[in-house]
RNA sequence: GGCCCUUUGGAGAAGCGGUUAACUCAUCAGGUUUUCAUCCUGCCACGCGUGGGUUCGAAUCCCGCAAGGGUCACCA
């Protein structure tokens, strides 16, 4: 008498009567373009999104959006043990604040999901993976299996000391011959089993893959007999991935490189159940250089700050510059792209896979706030002002403070030289912007006036002082700035000694003073307490006459 | 260890059998500018992991080797 899988498979599952095909008709294929793209960014909730998963995400959306297809979140939640409550929806919110939003699925927070093909929570899909499962067992494709964990430990112990390979495959897979009568005294007797896929794979078979970045790949065919569905009812990664990307009918799945070694898994558990394998497109993985061993490693949460999305937020990068920097790191065509397009939405850059580097990019600190600077110079002031703001309320108090002091006077100081062709470039990061201007606020000059300001050190206090008296009797602040720059600031220089460049200075060091600098400094640091600030004469019409004035009297007195 | 993937400078990289081996960032050296930030110019691979081959000619094609990464769970 044959192995009735019929029977087994109501012995496991008798409370299960839908079938695969009930499925196709609940989840029918999607009525899209031929060439668009559907695809999905499926974390599993265990911590703050990664900066590898932006990057993932991103790309899975820019592909979806560009072939008008649909890019969708799906929750793996398949593993409580490692599940943290409420990830789920941070890393929602967290990928929608970089523009990584999704047309369907899971949408965090107690929003209820988007979309036809649902649910997007893989817990609440076990009555789904159990029709597969059962379907799969009918064709005798797969079995229970009572191994415990030292059965396997044991089994793996011998195995490498015979030098096989190791795992459960062919006559290693002692449950695959289990006779039905067995299994159900196994089962009645309530020993704990899960379910394994039943491999018809040979390991010195080869099989021809196609993956979108690194073309024609040959691969082993597996032989494992992979657990599908884990003693708790859910089912493992593997199993999962073949179920819900066939039934929300996901044609491009992208994802790490570390899944290439189990393609062959999936590429006959997509068979084995009569599905058409999706396109696959494994991306190369964000990597660092560990200081330590000098080794290349993956970003890791636990020894990079740059490993979480959060760092770049509460250091201020605006979220054009990560999302930037990743698409250099996406296509090596981007970079070009960009210096042509520097004010333009990032959506017309059409990404392409051929243009997608094979190996994993170290991650580049100093190329980010390159990137991240290029973006704040070409914001609008208002852009800026909203965008800062916005951040100061979040992470910096004293940004806060200073914004709210004046806020008509804040918009002014982000515009100092902005616009035009050459913008100034001085902040990489909102954080930058409170130490480079804070000295615009009347309280904080007050706070740090000292006696001691870094005048140029070839002037005497009495230079300074004689410098500073008159540029209160020549200073008008109605002129443009080459008047106030020729007609009063060289006006003093000529009149106190001081040559009117420092090229003329350099000629004849003993006939003057200083130069025109030493001139500007004296205004400079009395005015902002420092040797260096923007444009002076913005500087000085931004604080108005009343103001420079008294800091000036202030430092003279 | 087995298997798989990858390999052009400090970093991202272009290159597809004949180029002075693009471009960007970083560094360094100059220049412009009243400071800073800009901006401009220049230097930086006699070499494309390494050894062989094929060819008149190779970073580009073939083979071996090495190094780095990945993977071998009831984790994804």
């Amino acid at each position: 008498m044959p192995f009735n899988y019929e029977d087994l498979a109501e012995l496991i599952f008798p409370e299960v009567k839908e079938t695969v095909a009930d499925l196709e008709k609940r989840f029918p294929p999607r009525d899209l373009p031929n060439d668009a793209f559907v695809t999905r960014f499926a974390p599993s909730p265990t911590g703050f999104l990664h900066t590898g998963s932006l990057f993932t995400a991103l790309i899975a959306k820019t592909f979806a959006k560009q072939t008008n297809g649909v890019y969708f979140f799906r929750l793996e939640d398949t593993d409580q043990k490692r599940e943290v409550k409420g990830t789920g929806d941070k890393l929602c919110h967290e990928l929608a604040r970089f523009g990584v939003v999704q047309n369907e699925g899971y949408m965090g927070d107690s929003k209820s999901e988007v979309g036809l093909y649902g649910p997007y929570v893989q817990s609440k899909r076990a009555d789904i993976y159990k029709i597969c499962v059962k379907e799969l067992i009918k064709k005798g494709r797969a079995y229970p299996c009572f191994c415990t964990k030292e059965d396997l430990d044991e089994l793996r112990a011998v195995q490498e000391m015979s030098k096989v390979i190791p795992g459960y495959y062919g006559e290693y897979a002692k449950c695959r011959n289990l006779k039905l009568a067995e299994v159900k005294k196994l089962i009645k007797e309530g020993k704990p089993y899960i379910i394994r896929f039943k491999s018809n794979g040979d390991h010195n078979n080869f099989i021809k893959v196609h993956d979108m970045v690194r073309g024609e790949l040959t691969l082993s065919e597996n032989d494992q007999d992979v657990v599908i569905m884990k003693s708790d009812g859910l089912p493992t990664y593997h199993f999962a991935h073949v179920c819900d990307d066939h039934f929300m009918r996901t044609n491009l799945v992208t994802r790490g490189e570390e899944w290439l070694a189990s393609l062959p898994i999936h590429i006959e558990l997509f068979a084995a159940m009569g599905f058409e394998a999706p396109n696959y497109a494994h991306l190369p993985v964000i990597m660092v250089n560990d200081s330590e061993t000098h080794n290349k490693r993956k970003l890791s949460k636990r020894k990079d700050m740059e490993a979480s999305v959060s760092y770049f937020i509460e250091q201020g990068y605006p979220v054009m510059g990560l999302i930037k920097y990743l698409l250099t790191i996406a296509n090596s065509n981007f970079e070009e792209w960009l210096m042509a397009h520097p004010t333009d939405d990032v959506d017309n850059f059409k990404l392409s896979f051929s243009k997608m580097s094979l190996d994993g990019a170290l991650f580049d600190l100093p190329k980010l706030n390159d990137i991240s600077k290029n973006v704040i110079a070409y914001m609008t002031k208002e852009e800026l002002f909203d965008k800062s703001l916005e951040y100061a309320k979040e992470f910096s108090m004293e940004l806060l403070n200073f914004i709210n002091e004046d806020k008509e006077k804040y918009l002014k100081i982000l515009n100092i030289e902005r616009g035009g062709e050459k913008p100034r470039k001085d902040y990489v990061k909102y954080s930058d912007i409170y130490q480079k201007v804070s000295f615009f606020s009347n309280s904080i000059y007050e706070s740090r006036f000292t006696k001691d300001l870094p005048f140029p050190e070839n002037l005497t206090k009495d230079d300074v002082k004689a410098v500073l008296t008159r540029f209160l009797e020549k200073m008008d602040y109605k002129v443009d700035e080459q008047t106030w720059f020729n007609d009063i600031m060289k006006g003093i220089a000529k009149e106190l000694n001081y040559a009117l460049s420092p090229k003329d200075y350099k000629k004849e060091p003993q006939n003057y003073k200083g130069h025109i600098g030493d001139v500007a400094a004296c205004v400079r640091v009395a005015v902002c307490l420092s040797t260096n600030s923007p444009n002076l004469y913005q500087v000085l019409q931004i604080l108005g006459e009343k103001e420079v004035t008294r800091r000036v009297k202030k430092v003279i007195e």
